[in-house]
DNA sequence: TGCCATTGTTTCCGAAATGGAAAAGCTCAA
DNA sequence: TTGAGCTTTTCCATTTCGGAAACAATGGCA
């Protein structure tokens, strides 16, 4: 049988995308890196990798071969540290992949308070709004918000995603409140990245409002703080404005809209027989911060 | 990190329950198998096996390695099988478990028909009515009739589980037929292995009826023959005596009562991403072969 | 266009590992 | 008590492994 060592350097290959370059990380001359990586691909009777002296890529079948060798290694390690009697303990680096404004203003500041319970524990957080591969990009878990959809990944609800309507109370004070939902043709509108329809759900049932103004970005951060500055009304997520409702900041307008239910935090991670106790932990951590009611919601 | 044959050689040791025997399965010598568990120990830190000269048995942490391991093995044996361009199909050998009456009656006639659709894949058929293990004792999957619970297999449904209440013409002819369910208490019943209480649904909701007759046995082999030689009225499923019913060996009796309906023929298998093509193979071939209507219920 | 740095591949050689035979120590059953 | 069968250790031959060096190929840059 194929061994282990081949899998960790075509593994490390192709995250590094050079064969030099998986040498130097690993440790190993790059003779020995071709050698195994033909070595595997001789035994598997497949090209895995389609190389010029300056590029690699991976073929059809050293893409799939790739996903299933992932899962493998992490497994690999998952038992051993479950046999190293650190069952219960989180160990080794967790990859973690989040959405940013959640990411900076949600897991960032709890991040000590896991770390200090698990000193042998290292975090790697990247924060990006696209919705990454998680398993071929080499992350353990992803925090998403959105509805769940993805087949191939275990998802577990950390909390309800409430979106109200907003506006500062100076920008109401020089244009009034909208009392019903048609009030708001004659309001700006502040729409945000994949964000310019918005699903409401109210008295009347459910309806799509396409907001309009005078501000157009795909930044969710500068719709925040235009809405704060009083550019307008904004359809934005409690976790986001929660201390400036709290404050006064900003006010709900149009109270009896909310924004469509059918999105959920959620944290997701690549199904497996046995999950490594590092996200078990992790995940557990963020379910008792948010859970049964986000902080930010009372 | 750990070298690979050594987590097939404890493996084998494990389901050989001993080093020599291993050994010679594998082709090694007993000194080879007994360094390489040393070495897989030291290197984990941990005892995997209690041993004696004379027999070998798991310690907790053994326990849950090995576990692991034989998800590990066979995700690395599917993703050279995928790799290999045979991604779509069989082989290898595929181990199942399944009950013997059914095992006997509906499975293994069809086998022929699947193998010669598959001629590098081996089957290993263990029939037995005991709910075995199945990721410990290294079966792929298994085909299970009852309730669906255990959380760490996936099921999939091949076709429901009917059940009727039944009895020759002969035994109808000599004792005349109930006609409703406090009859039965002047009948003979025949109850089966785990089967002595009978939870029946009819017109006027759910009862459990406990069933006393002569015959009492734990093979439902047995029970199967007995009501066929006119001995009593029965629970079976029709699976079980669909032939007799058509011939008329059999006849159904209190039709407006059936066996509660929360059973299903299923096949389960342990969770994984990536599911061999051999057992997706033979799942499908099940399923298309029982459903959507079995050919015992037409 | 031509140069050059970088990358993948091959060859050869010393070093490390692997596997086996033999011997020793042990346990259980006859 | 004896003997068969098991695990473990020791020692040795063999295989495998990793690296240095030489070579070939590619693409960026002047």
């Amino acid at each position: 049988m194929t061994n282990l060592g081949d899998l960790e350097i075509f593994a490390r290959v192709v995250s590094t995308g050079s064969m030099s370059a998986a040498g130097r990380t690993l440790g190993f001359s790059p003779a020995v890196i071709s050698k195994r990586i033909k070595r595997l691909e001789d035994r598997l009777g497949t090209r895995l990798l389609q190389r010029t002296t300056r590029q690699i890529s991976l073929t059809e079948a050293g893409q799939g071969f790739y996903d299933r060798v992932l899962g493998i290694l992490t497994g690999i390690e998952e038992a051993e540290a479950y046999a190293s009697g650190r069952s219960s303990q989180a160990q080794g680096v967790l990859r973690i992949s989040a959405p940013t404004s959640f990411g900076r203003m949600h897991i960032a500041p709890h991040l000590t308070g896991f770390m200090k319970d698990h000193l042998d524990l290292k975090l790697h957080i990247v924060l990006t709004d696209d919705f990454t591969d998680i398993v071929a990009d080499g992350f353990d878990m992803a925090v998403r918000i959105g509805e769940l959809t993805d087949s191939s990944l275990v998802a577990r609800k950390l909390a309800p995603v409430r979106r109200l309507l907003c506006a500062s109370p100076d920008y109401i004070a020089r244009n009034g409140a909208p009392t019903e939902i048609g009030d708001l043709a004659r309001h700006f509108c502040l729409p945000a990245h994949n964000n310019d329809n918005w699903k409401l759900e109210g008295p009347e049932g459910s309806l799509v409002w396409h907001p309009e103004g005078p501000l157009v970005t795909n930044s969710s951060e500068i719709v925040r703080a235009a809405v704060i500055a009083g550019a307008g009304i904004a359809l934005r997520s409690t976790w986001d404005i929660g201390p400036e409702l709290r404050s006064g900041q900003l006010v709900q307008v149009l109270p009896q809209w909310e924004g469509s239910k059918n999105l959920t935090l959620s944290a997701v991670y690549p199904s497996r027989q046995f999950l490594p106790a590092k996200v078990r932990l992790f995940i557990d951590y963020l379910a008792t911060l948010y859970g049964p009611v986000p902080y930010w919601e009372q």
